[in-house]
DNA sequence: CACCTTATTGAGACTAAATCTCAATAAAAA
DNA sequence: TTTTTATTGAGATTTAGTCTCAATAAGGTG
């Protein structure tokens, strides 16, 4: 079977296992979206569709895109989740975070294996680093329990 | 010197070296938001300015803040930067990013190591790791000679 | 197939975060 | 003190995304 016949099944199956319909606009984006080889947001989604004179609403793609990520076909970035978010750095060692998905508690870290590492993959690649974001996403002590 | 005395010497160099101006209004932020011991937003400045009845608008806290990132005093996180962004995880292996900051390429990468470390940092803070981001942001090979 | 329940849709109103506009103000240099 | 020009605040605007609700259409059932 085809790829995109294994993932048009996931999904499928996905939504069958959510009571959820397959609809033309689904099959759509479906067919719009798992076609894409870059990284994408939901305008340019929307632009694809008006230039191929598709029938899918603007309110449909933002729908549609999480049941994507929910069915395990497409992955959302992590950043860019809520507003603009700062914290003093002055006399302040970096570090990198944790972060509980449910009460969205915050621990610091520092590993200096991982600082080396990313030095060096970016030697590798010819970039002159200039910063970087490490967030690990998960369930805390607390949260796991509930 | 105190550390607060030396923070706003380099905050004040930082202006005159930029040709901008020591306001009270920057003055103010300046306590208030080195003061701050945890994570914040912009919006959570702007209610602590209210009750504190410090007259600061809303455009200057939006307008200082980037200036206490470019002065090196605070940080702004690298998530929540433009909109939500996606990518097809059909079919492909995990991966993270580094991001030129000039050109916005994106070059994907897998770095086992990082991914087992992150997963002991997860276990020695009790988290149950449920997702990641990494982003490298630097300049790329080309964008590095210009 | 025809019927029925209910998930889904689209248009446009709405929201939240952030940015922009521009006349009035106030640093700070002369 | 005068002059220059950076900065400010109020509110309009933009952008990304969500919400509402009546109309539509999946898709299960007989
Ligand atoms: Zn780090
Ligand atoms: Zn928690
Ligand atoms: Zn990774
Ligand atoms: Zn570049």
């Amino acid at each position: 079977m085809s790829i995109m016949k294994e993932a048009l099944k996931t999904f499928e199956e996905h939504l069958k296992l959510n009571k959820m319909r397959m609809t033309q606009e689904r099959r759509q984006l479906f067919s719009l979206v798992m076609s894409l080889k870059t990284h994408f947001n939901s305008e340019e989604v929307l632009e694809k569709i008006k230039k191929k004179n598709l029938q899918v609403s603007r309110a449909t793609v933002y729908r549609v895109l999480p049941v994507l990520v929910k069915a395990n076909l497409i992955q959302q970035s992590l950043l860019q989740e809520g507003q603009a978010h700062f914290e003093v750095k002055w006399n302040k060692d970096h570090h990198d975070h944790l972060i509980c998905s449910v009460c969205n508690k915050i621990i610091e870290f520092k590993d200096n294996t991982i600082e080396i590492l990313q030095r060096e993959i970016a030697t590798k690649y010819g970039f002159y680093l200039e910063d970087h974001v490490m967030e690990l996403v998960g369930k805390c002590k607390t949260c796991k329990k509930n």
